[in-house]
DNA sequence: TCGGTCTATGCGGATAGGCGAATACTATTG
DNA sequence: CAATAGTATTCGCCTATCCGCATAGACCGA
């Protein structure tokens, strides 16, 4: 065959650092792999927002919106500010923002592909 | 209450264009958000691999392998090149590999958080 | 042309992860 | 302290997806 694969360098360490390991960086594409938390990834990328907000805005449960905000939080991709018994939560990191808009770039580009791909979900 | 949400506005036209609709970017994320497809576009990163180099690289039956390269050249994440009954990735488009940096730089930052975030997958 | 190799697709079966509804917490207000 | 409002968590139900196995299709060398 052609290039026997190394035994794992090819990989890139640099790349896909093992102490993260595929997975977690899978875990944290997959906290963006859902309409309902890239859309309020969005909606608090210019402002901070409240729960609350953020329920109207998803226009779902109360409880299934705060569950996705926990694991937007968790996954750093927004930031939680408590104040009282209220809840905001906006998005700190920069880095955030640029990798949404790098990947939007991308994914446009192959806007038809991507609808037509089945093995991902049938969009909802 | 705070901030009254205007219509649609404050989502960003900008940053989630609707003709692509969130559905269609959080498509993209979820085919980077499984592992084994993770693993096969650092693999095909740095050089074209052939189908049956992928398969050995990710130990999962040819035909899992098959349907995940199919999935990640649909999402454009991957360039497929055929030579006779052979097929070749690899990752043409340098934003995947800017793409895939800025997302480690992140994760790594919250590295802990995302390993416990349990609503999104314990890792498989 | 025939057999072998490489790649793609279809078929269940099992699990992850999304949803609403109900419930538990916690802090503010009266 | 009691009532209320904003959040967080638990539970049962259902769909999306992953996996291996088996099968089909394409192409090459003998």
């Amino acid at each position: 065959m052609t290039a026997a694969l190394d035994p794992e360098g090819t990989v890139p360490r640099r790349l896909l650092p093992d102490p993260l390991g595929g997975a977690l960086m899978a875990k944290f594409f997959r906290a963006l792999g859902d309409p309902t938390r890239l859309g309020l990834v969005a909606f608090c990328a210019t402002q901070e927002r409240s729960g609350t907000d953020c329920v109207t805005r998803a226009g779902l449960s109360q409880g299934r919106v705060s569950a996705h905000l926990g694991c937007l939080v968790s996954c750093g991709l927004l930031t939680l500010r408590r104040q009282g018994r209220f809840a905001y939560y906006r998005v700190t990191d920069p880095r955030v923002l640029e990798l949404l808009q790098l990947s939007q770039e991308v994914a446009v580009d192959h806007a038809t592909a991507i609808a037509a791909c089945t093995r991902v979900g049938p969009a909802r």
